[in-house]
DNA sequence: AGCACGCCGACT
DNA sequence: GTCGGCGTGCTC
């Protein structure tokens, strides 16, 4: 009976495929084992999955013929075989070819292009051979160990064979017995070469190459100490989630709790826990920033036991990190949302920092949200998810109040620091001696003071500003849709408004309709004209700027956030990035020079992200001796999300904005999925769209789903491709996973090959 | 995805 | 006559 295979491959295939043994083989393949298989007249990577039956239930032959897998490339899994169940579970949800999944979960895999691969750093080490092991056993001086070789050679060591065999011993000695890399012997003895050759010729001294980890931490990072105590509320927390990890049971949990009230110390306490039992554990962060300032509290405590996995490692580091994790030597992964995806086994713990964070969300191709798939990974391992979060996502918060999740609240700050007192200042209703900026004079003066002071300030610019929503510049009322709640678009070719949820239109009225002002106009402020217009104001200040565009590299990320700790920035200006994690004692004063430009997103989350970025950017000021003070300039100081964050009054934000989802059926009374249409001619989108909208409507239109469209998409036009898109809105996730398979069931009648058609699922902006 | 096949317009 | 455009179908 031969031996077959079922093979993900590296196509886009609904379902894995069949192989057979490779010719000449007898020995099993392993599951995880990466393979180069035929398919049609090329051959591609594939994911060996496990056995297969030739045979269907019903006994029938295949009505293939099955090809053999033409090699394996690696006789080692690249993923263990438990985390298959999880794949082929995210394939299905997020409606996306299993071969894809794994290539995005792996990605270090050789793709079908380019053979390149990522290997092994190694280096030559020597260690004692044969004829050094026996003298070096029964002890004694290097002296009396050099004798006992040279009597058993017969004296036929050189003097320079002597010398550097001498060298050997000593690095040996103070290395610990640890191999001996060759490199420091020729440093020491640089014509050491020839003579080391010889020496394991002679079988005094062995040659091996050792792997080399790489150092992704770059410096070694910051020692922090295991606090001997913990607070109160630290401690209640504990009690909660220590027995909840001993009963191994899936169990979630969010951990609600203000800036600086000591989360990173029981995640710590979490990860230790989950140590001492023999488990592992996966902790994830939603961004770098945030990755490098708890990796070095990690490092602190975990040491070599710590793999970090996230975008600013080389590829080089990131495969050591990855087979660190699947060796087993590392067993806490700390690391960013493709981390969840980490070859962790027996997870005894699943921690999501900063849940709330858009950044979980992937934006293209797998569109998975890693918090989601996290909380997947602790169902699946049996052990508790703990969400932790200042500002909790809406959808969270709502299933702790429903039983779903247990909340857990940590309301103090650590050192006792007061929060910050925070200053709205509306920009509609105050005068400005420089209106061309986009600075308030509060802010200006403050800004002044606090460069006089040589104290720091950070302002914080929401990039989200979107240029083509409507802003009355009197009253600061962002023209919305009145069918579904969300910012209206100007289109300028066609000269009006539209709604992107929706597609219904309306002119651009010349006046408000909140407040009948006929000061309309576009609106959009970016980091890089906010740092312009600051150079002007302080052209002897130095000002530094981070943002996605500036962070490429960690590199720059890091020597930037060096020189704002080492007091060589007075400014530092940044986007959401900047808004988290990041602590500086002597930055006293934070502005956000335009609070509610997110609420101009045609977007049901723009009031909740518009308040966890407020709250969070207001807990960064305030952390040394001096309380601090934030300026937030806005156009809506009376809007529920900048003023609640004023407050810091999380309770009565989520109640405002609970009151305005309800009745608009938005999540977390529904699940969405967006249909996203592309390509090159305009028609062909729209009518592919069309037909689609029309399909779903016919076959499932009833009112336990809405198909809301289809309109074009926020941008419209994104290189060259016309984009559309078209929304489910429906309380049965069932329902909807069913609405999709049956439109990629008919994918080819509705849409041809030109136009791309992709399913997002969970959408997190509509953009 | 990638690679075949197949069916219509302007070229040596 | 045929070279080559890209719409469509299939891959164990």
């Amino acid at each position: 009976m031969e031996l077959t295979y079922e093979v993900a491959v590296d196509a886009p295939l609904a379902t894995p495929l069949t192989y057979s043994q490779p010719a000449g083989r007898t020995t099993p393949i392993p599951a995880g084992c990466c393979v180069r298989v035929p398919l049609g007249r090329r051959k591609v990577i594939g994911y060996v999955l496990g056995p297969a039956s030739l045979t269907d239930p019903a006994g029938a032959e295949p009505a293939f013929a099955v090809k053999a897998i033409a090699e394996v490339i690696d006789e080692t899994p690249l993923f263990p075989q438990t985390l298959i169940p999880f794949y082929r579970w995210i394939a299905r949800y997020y409606h996306h070819p299993l071969g894809n999944v794994l290539r995005t979960a792996l990605p270090l895999a050789p793709t079908s292009r380019s053979g390149r691969r990522v290997s092994a750093k190694t280096r030559k080490t020597l260690t004692p051979g044969p004829v050094l092991l026996s003298p070096l056993q029964s002890g004694g001086t290097t002296e009396e160990v050099l004798a006992a070789v040279e009597y058993s050679l017969d004296g036929r060591l050189k003097n320079a064979e002597h010398k550097a065999l001498s060298l050997f011993l000593d690095d040996l000695r103070s290395g610990g017995n640890r191999p001996v890399p060759r490199s420091l012997l020729l440093r020491r003895y640089p014509g050491a070469g020839p003579r080391l050759t010889r020496l394991v010729d002679l079988g005094v001294l062995c040659s091996v190459n050792e792997r080399v980890y790489r150092d992704p931490f770059g410096q070694t990072p910051v020692f922090h100490p295991r606090p001997a105590q913990l607070t109160d509320e630290q401690q209640q927390v504990l009690e909660a989630l220590l027995p909840a990890m001993d009963r191994a049971a899936f169990a979630p949990f969010v951990l609600f709790g203000v800036t600086g009230c000591g989360k990173t110390e029981v995640y710590l306490r979490l990860v230790e826990h989950a140590l001492t039992r023999g488990k592992t554990a996966l902790v994830l962060v939603p961004e770098i920033a945030l990755a490098s300032q708890l990796e070095a509290h990690f490092y602190s405590r975990f040491g070599a036991r710590l793999a970090v996995l996230h975008s600013g490692l080389s590829d080089g580091e990131r495969f050591d990190q990855w087979h660190n994790v699947l060796t087993g030597e590392a067993r806490v992964v700390l690391g960013a949302r493709s981390a969840v995806f980490a070859p962790l086994e027996h997870v005894g713990v699943v921690i999501v920092d900063e849940e709330h964070e858009p950044a979980y969300k992937q934006e293209d191709g797998l569109r998975y949200n890693g918090r989601d798939l996290a909380v997947l990974r602790a169902k699946m391992a049996e052990c508790p998810a703990v969400l932790g979060s200042a500002t909790p996502s809406v959808v969270s918060y709502h299933h702790c109040l429903h039983g779903k999740y247990t909340l857990l609240t940590m309301r103090k700050r650590v050192a006792e620091q007061p929060l910050p007192t925070v200053e709205l200042v509306d920009l509609a209703a105050t005068e400005r001696s420089r209106p061309d900026l986009a600075f308030s004079d509060r802010l200006i003066n403050a800004m002044a003071q606090t460069l006089e002071q040589g104290q720091q300030t950070l302002l914080f610019v929401n990039r989200r500003g979107f240029s083509s929503s409507m802003l009355c510049r009197d009253c600061g009322a962002i023209l919305q849709c009145r069918h579904c709640q969300v910012s209206m678009t100007l289109h300028r070719s066609r000269n009006l408004l539209m709604c992107h949820y929706c597609g219904s239109t309306q002119h651009p009225s010349t006046l408000c309709p909140a407040c009948g002002s006929p000061r309309l106009s576009g609106v959009g402020i970016g980091s890089e004209r906010i740092e312009e217009e600051v150079r002007q104001l302080f052209p002897e200040a130095r000002i530094a700027r981070l943002d996605s565009d500036t962070t490429a590299n960690r590199r720059h990320y890091l020597a930037t956030l060096q020189a704002v700790r080492t007091r060589q920035v007075d400014m530092l200006i940044g986007t959401q990035m900047i808004a988290k994690g990041l602590h500086f004692p002597h930055m006293t004063l934070v502005g956000v020079v335009w609070a509610d430009a997110g609420l101009a997103m045609p977007d049901y989350k723009a009031a909740e992200r518009t308040y966890s970025l407020l709250a969070q950017v207001t807990g960064r000021a305030g952390r040394g001796a001096d309380p601090g003070r934030v300026i937030i300039q806005t156009y809506q100081p009376s809007h529920y999300s900048v003023r609640l964050a004023q407050h810091h009054d999380y309770e009565a934000f989520f109640a405002q904005e609970i009151a305005v989802r309800r009745p608009l059926g938005y999540p977390p009374f529904s699940r969405l999925v967006n249909i996203r249409f592309s390509g090159l001619k305009e028609q062909q989108v729209a009518q592919a769209a069309g037909r689609v909208a029309e399909f779903l409507r016919r076959q499932y239109g009833n009112n336990q789903v809405d198909v809301l469209g289809p309109s074009p998409a926020p941008l419209v036009k994104l290189k060259d491709r016309t984009r559309w898109q078209l929304l489910l809105k429906s309380g049965s996730s069932a329902l909807l996973q069913a609405m999709c398979e049956a439109l990629l069931a008919e994918k080819a009648e509705l849409c041809p090959r030109s136009v791309s058609m992709s399913l997002d699922v969970d959408p997190e902006n509509m953009m």
